[in-house]
DNA sequence: CTTGTTTATGCAACTAAATTGCAATAATGG
DNA sequence: CCATTATTGCAATTTAGTTGCATAAACAAG
């Protein structure tokens, strides 16, 4: 996991974007593309330590940055921590599952397709949607 | 709002789940159930000032002890602060709408009755659905 | 390749939500 | 009414995230 092949497509991305090309960027990018789940500033922040050290507040910001470049998604965690993942062509707009005993958050294929209904007046934007339960390794 | 009969109905509740009946339980499920919108622990703490002092903390392992009974709900926010909401009959799973304006998180009917396809192993317990856009008034 | 400007980083201090430990108090069974 | 046990209130702590500011790095222009 993290090869040189994630690197560099996590470094074509922040390419893409128009702004600045920095370490912290592409490297976070890459340990989100390198991540089989969604992951926790924490977690994040553990991974990155092996390719040197960046700061906590930096990769908040850096953070904040990728989701608002379309780059990455945030959902929040039943443990109300934000989770992290890469937005792939792949990976648009999706539902997720939590374990309520490991606290893994994992991206699901797809949203229920059949809208919500929602009263006169309210204009939604976007649609959260989080199964919790158990994963098969905790079940 | 936040009548006798409010509170009458939510001593009743409270007597019903066999532990003890203590007035920070019942005047907080009082609160709950006036409330038309699901409220965080400081809304809901503003609210009981009204009646007498509520120590924060107290105020907190209430609305565990309350969801632990099921006598309300918890749900996300999007500022990562719990809200809650009274349990009733008419009230069990549904699925809710936050305002990224103003932060208001009102609760909708239903869910959408479409089940998520899950992968082999996993076994759902709850599905959390929140719509995010803007309500009526932050227009 | 150097310089100047702009943008991002790193550090320290701070905030907000929630949790933990423990002594004092209140609810209920007997 | 008393004893027992659950609950409360207070102080201190934890956790996730934010703010302000000086320093350092990116990159456009020459």
């Amino acid at each position: 996991m993290l090869d040189k092949r994630l690197i560099e497509s996590a470094r074509r991305r922040v390419e893409d974007s128009g702004d600045r090309i920095t370490e912290p960027r592409v490297r976070a990018l890459g340990v989100l593309l390198a991540a089989k789940s969604a992951l926790s500033h924490h977690e994040i922040e553990k991974s990155l330590a092996k390719l040197g050290t960046v700061d906590r507040v930096t990769l908040y910001r850096v953070l904040d940055w990728l989701v608002e470049k379309g780059l990455a998604h945030r959902v929040p965690g039943a443990d109300r921590a934000w989770r992290y993942s890469a937005a792939t062509d792949t990976h648009r707009e999706h539902a997720h599952f939590q374990c309520n005993r490991c606290g893994r958050l994992l991206c699901l294929d797809d949203l229920p397709k059949q809208a919500m209904r929602l009263p006169a007046g309210f204009r939604p934007e976007r649609v959260e949607v989080t199964v919790q339960g158990r994963c098969p390794e905790c079940i």
